[in-house]
DNA sequence: TCAGACATGTAACAAGTTACATGATTTT
DNA sequence: AAAATCATGTAACTTGTTACATGTCTGA
C-alpha cells in the first residue's frame, strides 16, 4: 500500500497515515507502529529514499520517494497471485452462538450494527461525491464495492431484526 | 469461538478444526497452530477440562469439556462491547492503484474474483439448504449475511468488468 | 498402492496493535 | 486553557500462519 501511495507523490509517514484515514479507511488501515517500521525497512532495501525537510514552527519531516527498485517491487506485487479476501466479523461470531443469549442482547447487537453501517454509508457516499471527479475507473469499482457491501449488510440486518422482533 | 463450540458438545481439537472448515468457513477460520495452543491455555485457566480417550485403530483423542468458569467467560465475551467488522481485500488494494497497470491485468483480477465469488456462492447456498432445518434464527441471519455479501461483490465486479471492457 | 481421514502438537516467523516518549504551534 | 494538528519513533505484546514431526487405518 505504501509503495502504491508513493507512486503518485513523495510523502512523509505522517502524510501516509493521513491518506489511510481519509482516502482508504473504508478498506484498509495502518497505525504508526506499522508505517514507520515499514518505511525504515523499505529504505534499507533501497525501495524508497529519505529526504529530511527542516520546517519552521513545525517538527522536521522525513519525506520518502519511491526508487526504480521500489517501482519494480510494486509491479511485482501487482502481478503476483491475487489473495483471497479475509474478513473478521464479531457480529457474525455472536449470531452463530446467539441461541445462548436473551433476544434482547441479539436485538442490541443488530441495532448497534445497523446504526454503525448507516453512519459509514453516509460517510462513504459523501466521500464518493467528493472524490468522484479525480477517480479513475478502477477506483470507482473499489468504492462502489465498499458502498454495496455496506448497503447489503445494512439491509440484511434490518430484515433480520424484524424477524427476531416478530 | 472455541468456547461457543464447546457450549453445545465436548470436542477434540481435531473436531473443532473440522467444524471451522465445514460450518464456519464462510466467516471464520483457525489453523491447528491456533487451536491447540488455545485449548492448552484455556485448560490452564480452568475454562475447559481435558479427558483423554483411548481409541482402537485410531490415535488417542483429547476431548475438551467447557466448565462453569468457561461458560462464564463465554457469556462475558457475548456481553462485551461489539467489535467493528474488519476486512482485508487484496482486490480492493489493487483496484485503488489500478491506474499503474494495463487493462488486461485489471480484467484478470476481476475475472478471477468473479469466478471465486461464484464458486463460494454455490457452496454457501448448498450449505444453507443442508443446515437450514437445524439452524436457529440468529444463525439464519448470519448465513443470509454471508450470502448477501458474496452476491453483492459478485454483482459489482461483473458490472465493473463490463465498464472496463467497454 | 496411494490418497485421505484420523489425531496432536511445536517452532520459527510474520504482522500488527497499543501505549509510551517528546514537544511546538495553532485553533477553539 | 484545553484540544487538535503537526511530526517521529520504539517496545512490549498479541495473534496467527506455515512448516515440521509422527504414525495408523480405510477405502478406491
Amino acid at each position: 500500500m505504501i509503495l502504491g501511495i508513493l507512486m503518485s507523490e513523495k510523502c512523509s509517514g505522517y502524510e501516509i497515515k493521513h491518506k489511510f484515514e481519509t482516502l482508504f479507511s473504508y478498506f484498509y488501515n495502518a497505525s504508526y507502529g506499522t508505517i514507520y517500521p515499514a518505511l525504515g525497512k523499505m529504505e534499507k532495501q533501497g525501495l524508497i529514499t529519505k529526504e529530511s525537510i527542516l520546517q519552521d514552527g513545525k517538527p522536521n519531516k522525513n519525506v520518502f520517494t519511491i526508487t526504480d527498485a521500489g517501482r519494480e517491487a510494486f509491479k511485482q506485487y501487482m502481478e503476483s497471485e491475487l489473495q483471497d479476501t479475509e474478513m473478521k466479523s464479531d457480529l457474525m461470531v455472536r449470531l452463530v452462538f446467539g441461541e445462548w443469549m436473551e433476544p434482547e442482547s441479539v436485538i442490541q447487537w443488530l441495532e448497534r450494527s445497523i446504526v454503525r453501517e448507516a453512519e459509514q454509508m453516509v460517510k462513504l457516499h459523501a466521500d464518493y461525491e467528493h472524490w468522484k471527479p479525480h477517480m479513475n475507473p478502477t477506483q470507482e469499482i473499489c468504492i462502489t464495492l465498499g458502498i454495496a457491501l455496506q448497503e447489503s449488510i445494512h439491509r440484511i440486518l434490518v430484515e433480520g431484526l424484524q424477524k427476531i422482533k416478530s
